[in-house]
DNA sequence: ACACGGGTTTAATCTTTAGTTAACGGGCGG
DNA sequence: CCGCCCGTTAACTAAAGATTAAACCCGTGT
């Protein structure tokens, strides 16, 4: 029997029906939402292995509601297949863009459907995505491999915490990130830390690293700059 | 009669049908697979001498799974072919890369295909290339052949263990290897040992070579410093 | 000048992870 | 059959890291 979890998120009722009856006759554990907000909660509370987004949807589509996903570390090993009519191919590239892993056209053939929800969970294997080792910016080059940092043949030890949190503000340089994003990102949704703990990290990296490297952006975030 | 394990992973239920019926009929012991992770789940159950992979398949090519494959101590010893249309020879090179040790390529004759499968099964094990017989850093020397560590004229007996997990740190100096990845290497993806294995593993190999070549990332793993 | 809304700093505390040591049990050679 | 080695576990300790709380600081608007 099979124990995965698969959130469904679709407008039209009937669809979301014939999806739901077909997944739990195969023993997964299915959720589902009628639209983008909607999925996003279920999201939340239900953590699913996969998820599945129709494409149209009213209020928040589902190309939106992935990026949103995206954005959020609890989903970082989810896989997203979005639900497309079989004509526009050009919104399919668009969506793998923001962060799919796949795309299944309708009409809808169950046992299709059903292989490649099976597909798609066998290892839980999201596509891979350009993994670059070394980031580099200014003066400062960080290893994602060594988990290092170095400036010049200067070697800065990071603890953990730290280095997440430099490796997001140096993934864009110059981008404000708001201290909800860095929650996220750095934290998970779920795990709930005082509102000072990121200025403390901010404070060990700014001792580490120097005071120049982040920029306090009042009542926003912070960040990177060389 | 022959009772080599293969599994075959294409797309194309066409050719996965021909090519099992012709294995099949020379007595190999056929599994197939109809993409990407469904055939990296086979292999897992599976355990196959060969692996035929075509390359283009949706949701996870060839030359993916065959990277994942190789991250995994179970199938050291596996070989893998690919199967490609004969035109793109770029992409043959980039293969081989990632550890696959031949390709075969389409479209497929039988007879040849088959010479060819023997041909791999009977060399029996993996390419040559890859398996240095010595690794040498620093002051440290690394015996594959005679299973011995030297470090000058110093002999310095490991148990296979130790030897296996040392083995492994030293064939990426710098790298960080997270905790996940040693007991994949090391242990293989399905014994399930407890968590402060490594540590005393570790420790082993520090004792008998001495602290300074083992460095701990505190949260994520180990690595061989020099 | 003062209160207020941030942000910063520091030190104390809690949590998580690694290190250590001893001991158990299986397998093997003598 | 005995004893030894190896791999593993368990229990405990140590250390590093993460978080919190609280005092402090600074610019702004009144």
């Amino acid at each position: 029997m099979n124990q995965a979890k698969i959130l469904l998120v679709d407008d039209e009722p009937d669809i979301l029906e014939i999806l739901e009856y077909n997944l739990r006759k195969e023993g997964y554990e299915v959720a589902t939402a009628e639209n983008g907000e909607e999925g996003l909660k279920r999201a939340q509370e239900f953590k699913p292995n996969l998820i599945i987004l129709d494409i149209m949807m009213p209020i928040m589509d589902g190309v939106e509601v992935c990026r949103q996903l995206r954005a959020n570390k609890d989903f970082d090993s989810t896989v997203i297949t979005f639900l497309t009519a079989r004509e526009e191919d050009y919104s399919q590239i668009a969506a793998l863009d923001t962060g799919g892993d796949d795309y299944i056209t309708k009409p809808i053939r169950p046992r299709v459907f059903l292989s490649r929800v099976k597909a798609l969970l066998r290892r839980g294997v999201r596509k891979e995505e350009e993994i670059p080792t070394l980031i580099s910016i200014g003066d400062i080059e960080i290893d994602l491999e060594q988990i290092v940092v170095r400036r010049g043949s200067e070697r800065i030890e990071l603890a953990k915490k730290e280095f997440d949190l430099l490796t997001l503000l140096a993934s864009k340089p110059g981008k404000v990130f708001s201290r909800d994003e860095i929650f996220n990102r750095v934290w998970g949704a779920d795990v709930i830390v005082g509102n000072r703990t990121i200025d403390v990290h901010i404070r060990k990296l700014r001792e580490k690293l120097g005071d120049h490297y982040i920029k306090t952006i009042k009542g926003i975030g912070y960040k990177f700059v060389f």
